[in-house]
DNA sequence: TGCATAACCGTTTTT
DNA sequence: CGGTTATGCA
């Protein structure tokens, strides 16, 4: 018996102990399953003497990744882990891929591009084909070959695929295989691929190249991958072939936390895998450790709405805990400032640390108001998503050089620094040069280095030769240097650094410190050790490093563990937990978002969303929704989301926070093509919108929510002149109050905790309403 | 050719 | 509202 195991539970351990043969491990929410995974495999190394080397291990996010590595390590006490294959599909499809690229005809050192190259080449094939820029958005374009690669499907496939085509024709974009072939054509010319590619190519490779998939499928003897529930058609076929010969496959997934689908993740996976092998071993891990009852209440209260669930029952031994608190506030300004106040009151009473507190929102926008307030109480903060470090524009731009010069093919790169610093090679000549490649069939570098032969004029072609004679110097220097001494003599050779320098505004100075923090990177990424092994190219090259930054997100470089609130989309929060979680904005049309009202599978998973976001909570959960709020720079009204109808009142304790003198009421196997394809151009009424004109100006009148007991409509209050709150520490039953809104009143009773009191204050003007303390303000009258 | 001001358009969610 | 692109001017 490993000591390991004794913290297990009888299931947990049996997951563990399974070791051979295909096994699916239902985990609810907080039951544990990064500990079974990161057991497992500790097991599979300690107890069956499995080498590291042969571990494949799949996660979401980098940071699982690291995780579940670190924890490996904690296990065994020693090194090995560090050998484990464990990684994002992304990254690890990439350093496969980057050993084996001559298989598919790309150098080993493709670029990764990031959805901003990528929509840089979609805007310029769409210009190449002379078609409409208005009709084919770079974003609308990206998002439908996306949807193609993840389903496997490719140009040629896509162009025949009668339903498909139907689709494009209707949504009246008939040239949309047109501009995927050419877009798919571009990417291969430029050297690289984009993130769907790691995936397609990742097939492609194992399905055209036996002996690639054979050399694949005995490395890689065990194989678990985390997040089932969001794997798509891509990666289940990737996976099917890696784990053909040894059929060891242990996949940990909830089809409750199916949040992905967008990206083209189906749960049919999950369904798919039982019938794909013989004799799957299932355990379902139902205990969870991590919320309270009231909490994994709410949560199974939620879920049950949904259709088709795997039956589970989720449940925990943990105390019952407090209600869940739901807040409705005036605007999206008071929602932020009841977050800020509320966790200022939680520091005070509760000795709750910045940490422990997460704001979780179904959209980036909505991060503005609550980072005012919390500013402005000075409490620090995070914001995790937005902006990647390198997708910065001075970053992009230095990382630019770098990418040109490890692989001269990619033409995004290429156009980008062309001319920056300045050099004298305008628009006029990149145009040329991109023509003179296409004509010819050969790369924009290849037109550069050959100027000459393309009747530029003297000047212009002056000014190339000393850009392609840098760029050469450059690349001579690879095989000797390393990727930060490159860096670093880009940027002073190039002058971009110098220039930066000289930029004294606030913005300039941050730019240089960007830069400056880059070359940090490198310099790190160049000093630490790592491991590599057969045919990888696996140096401290430019190559191994710009492989990586693409595909780290902006999460990958924030410290988890420094004492600020976090703040992110429930997206972005998904796997992790927290003491108290605020779940914001809980309105109808921005959670469940507009865009995913129209189907009942769009509708289900916005509610697996919220379920997630509940499941995030081990102790407090807030759920606010504000009556109105800005939107593109207008104010809209917004009714309650119709999920928080779906919380029985008994979990429940109401109260309404904050200000001002507004009213306050307020198996895709078999299928065809078409079939795995997700989504399709999604909402068909914003079409139909532009058709038949704008919708009547007054909002659709179908209240989606009765207010379990309606606020009367509150009669208008003036405060008093200079109302100052008072200290309603001692607040007794009796007293004469007065509330900013609500007027004058007698307190009826107090109740709650001492470090949570409500009081119950019958108003002159507005009845009885239950008041939070802790929130609200109160004068006492007398 | 480049920079300034003016229209304009858009928000789910992410590797 | 804010970021991006079109336009117009020097």
């Amino acid at each position: 018996m490993h000591d390991y195991l004794s913290g297990l539970n009888e299931r947990q351990r049996e997951a563990v102990l399974h070791c051979n043969g295909p096994i699916m491990i239902v985990a609810g929410a907080g039951s544990g399953k990064t500990k079974v995974l990161t057991t497992r495999i500790a097991h599979l190394m300690a107890h069956h003497k499995v080498d590291s080397f042969n571990i494949l291990a799949l996660t979401f996010t980098n940071k699982a990744a690291k995780e579940m590595k670190e924890r490996v390590e904690k296990i065994l006490h020693n090194t090995e882990a560090r050998n484990l294959y464990i990684g994002t599909f992304h990254s690890v499809f990439a350093r496969i891929l980057r050993a084996e690229a001559h298989n598919l005809g790309y150098p080993n050192s493709f670029t990764i591009y990031d959805t901003d190259d990528a929509k840089g080449v979609i805007k310029t094939v769409v210009n190449e084909l002379n078609l409409d820029d208005k009709i084919y958005k770079p974003n609308v374009v990206y998002n439908r070959i996306s949807s193609a690669k993840n389903a496997l499907v490719g140009p040629e496939e896509y162009a025949r695929d009668y339903g498909i085509q139907q689709e494009d024709l209707r949504a009246n974009r008939p040239a949309m295989a047109q501009i995927y072939d050419a877009y798919a054509k571009r990417c291969f010319k430029n050297g690289a691929m984009d993130f769907d590619d790691l995936l397609l190519n990742m097939y492609k490779l194992l399905k055209n190249h036996p002996d690639a998939l054979s050399k694949y499928q005995r490395k890689f003897k065990y194989i678990l991958i985390d997040e089932y529930q969001d794997t798509n058609p891509a990666q289940y076929e990737i996976i099917k072939l890696l784990g053909a010969m040894h059929e060891n496959i242990c996949v940990v997934g909830d089809d409750a936390q199916s949040i992905y689908s967008f990206r083209g993740a189906t749960i049919q996976n999950i369904l798919q895998f039982q019938k794909d092998y013989d004799d799957v071993k299932v355990v379902k891990l139902e205990q969870n450790y991590r919320s309270s009852q009231n909490i994994i209440s709410v949560a199974n209260e939620v879920i049950k709405n949904n259709k088709g669930q795997i039956p589970k029952n989720l449940w925990t031994d943990n105390a019952e805990g407090e209600k869940i608190k739901l807040v409705r506030t005036a605007s999206d300004n008071d929602e932020g400032k009841f977050v800020a106040d509320t966790i200022k009151e939680l520091k005070l009473r509760n000795h709750i640390s910045n940490k422990d507190v997460a704001i979780l929102y179904r959209t980036n926008a909505q991060s503005r108001a609550f980072e005012e307030s919390l500013r402005r109480l000075a409490i620090p903060y995070i914001i995790y998503g937005g902006l990647s470090f390198y997708q910065r524009k001075e970053v992009k731009d230095m990382v630019a050089y770098l990418r040109v010069i490890a692989n001269p093919k990619d033409e995004e790169a290429l156009k980008r620094i062309i001319n920056y610093p300045v050099r004298g090679i305008g628009k006029t000549t990149i145009d040329k040069a991109v023509l003179f490649a296409n004509a010819n069939n050969i790369s924009m570098w290849d037109v550069l280095v050959n100027a000459q032969q393309f009747g530029f004029k003297s000047g212009t072609l002056e000014a190339i030769d000393q850009f392609v004679t840098m760029i050469q110097m450059f690349q001579s220097e690879l095989p000797k240097r390393n990727a930060y001494e490159i860096a670093f003599a880009v940027g002073k050779n190039t002058n971009l650094v110098k220039e930066l320098f000289n930029d004294k505004s606030t913005e300039g100075v941050a730019r240089y410190e960007n830069v400056q923090e880059l070359l940090n990177s490198i310099k790190e990424f160049t000093e630490t050790p790592m491991n590599e092994e057969d045919g990888e190219v696996g140096d401290k090259g430019l190559g191994t490093y710009l492989q990586q930054i693409t595909l780290l997100t902006d999460a990958d470089n924030k410290d988890p563990d420094a004492d600020v609130v976090k703040l992110m989309t429930i997206h972005a929060a998904k796997g992790l937990e927290f003491p108290v979680v605020f779940a914001a904005g809980l309105e109808e049309t921005l959670f469940p978002s507009a865009m995913s009202i129209n189907t009942r599978e769009e509708l289900e998973e916005e509610r697996r969303l919220f379920y997630v976001v509940i499941t995030r909570a081990k102790q407090k959960l807030f759920i606010t929704h504000a009556n109105s709020r800005y939107r593109f720079g207008s104010l809209i009204q917004n009714e309650p989301s119709r999920f928080i109808e779906e919380i029985p009142n008994e979990f429940l304790d109401r109260t309404s926070a904050g200000g001002g003198p507004r009213n306050q009421t307020g198996s895709w196997g078999g299928g065809s093509a078409f079939d795995r394809m997700r989504g399709g151009y999604g909402n068909s009424a914003q079409e139909a919108e532009k058709q038949y004109g704008a919708p009547p100006a007054k909002k659709a009148a179908t209240p989606s929510y009765i207010a379990p007991k309606p606020a009367a409509k509150t009669v208008e209050h003036v405060p008093t002149k200079d109302f100052v709150p008072s200290d309603t520490t001692t607040l007794q039953a009796g007293q004469k109050v007065e509330h900013q809104k609500f007027g004058f009143g007698v307190v009826e009773k107090m109740e709650g905790s001492a470090h949570n009191p409500i009081a119950t204050v019958k108003f002159e003007l507005n009845g009885e309403k239950k008041i939070m303390l802790n929130y609200a303000k109160l004068r006492i009258v007398e």
